[in-house]
DNA sequence: GGTTGTTAGTTACAAAATCAACTATTACTT
DNA sequence: AAGTAATAGTTGATTTTGTAACTAACAACC
């Protein structure tokens, strides 16, 4: 074997390449919790993100929900015309700026959330229940700050 | 304020949820290196995923690519095709079994390869730049486990 | 050796994401 | 106040993904 075929068995390790291993373990880490809402409630991924924002935060515009999820507006646009043709959120127009309006639940929509939310409790806990407290704290930091959350 | 109404204000932070964490810092993170391989390529996620296990591990069959990185037959297939295409790889029916092809890098496909390399290793260190050695260790195991890639 | 069941990979159709252009309203500039 | 630019959100066209059905080759069983 050439120097030069040796140059080919290169030591780049995908199994450690970051951008890579977070997709692998976010798409992993996604599947449990999306057949709840898929299944339960035929929603989609942008759907109870928006949900949730709701559910925790109360009113907001689609632009604010947009900017703290890093979600496109096209998608948010989406995302909240079926929620409120299923009567999870209502919107009214804000009379300070005509152009937006202000979202929240609805208790229908309120209801699905703190369902939902009771399964991402527990979801999260078990897996968090792969690590110690302190890895598990140190993880979610890392990744906050992987994802300019911080 | 009434009790039901402050129950209403919960605790749940979306912010530490881990599948949520997870997809932000996945998607945070891809951006940089996606600019390269589809600004200068013309590639998409699940091309250069192919290019790479193709780039390190040799010749490989399309099924084996699609265990080892969990990406579904059809996206593969496609995959195959546009980087055949574009001649950065090589199909050959195995003979033992005329059902599968081997795929291997072209001379072209491999130094698009090894380019993308050079900027996922720098893009890489990058991000864990962010991090101590033993913290950027750490975190990476984390990742393979919930990606239950060990 | 023919029938039935599996497997590798492709293709067709439906669902969803992306991108650009659009409407309506507000803000800025003069 | 008119004209221009900017912003919130929507819509339509294109691209990409996901699902299911398909073809071709192999395996197992009687």
């Amino acid at each position: 074997m050439s120097d030069a075929e040796i140059d080919e068995k290169d030591e780049f390790d995908l199994r450690n390449f970051l951008p890579f291993l977070l997709n692998q373990a976010a798409e992993e880490s996604s599947l449990e919790f999306q057949g709840v809402y898929k299944n339960r409630y035929g929603m989609l991924r942008t759907e109870w993100r928006v949900l949730f924002h709701l559910g925790i935060y109360g009113e907001l515009t689609a632009k604010e929900i947009g900017e703290r999820a890093r979600i496109h507006k096209t998608k948010i646009s989406r995302a909240v015309a079926k929620l409120a043709e299923r009567r999870f959120l209502m919107r009214t127009r804000d009379d300070l700026d005509r152009r937006s309006e202000k979202l929240t639940l609805t208790p229908q929509g309120l209801a699905v959330y703190k369902e939902l939310r009771e399964v991402a409790q527990s979801y999260d806990a078990q897996l968090a229940a792969l690590f110690t407290n302190g890895e598990a704290a140190l993880l979610r930091m890392m990744l906050r700050r992987l994802a300019k959350m911080e």
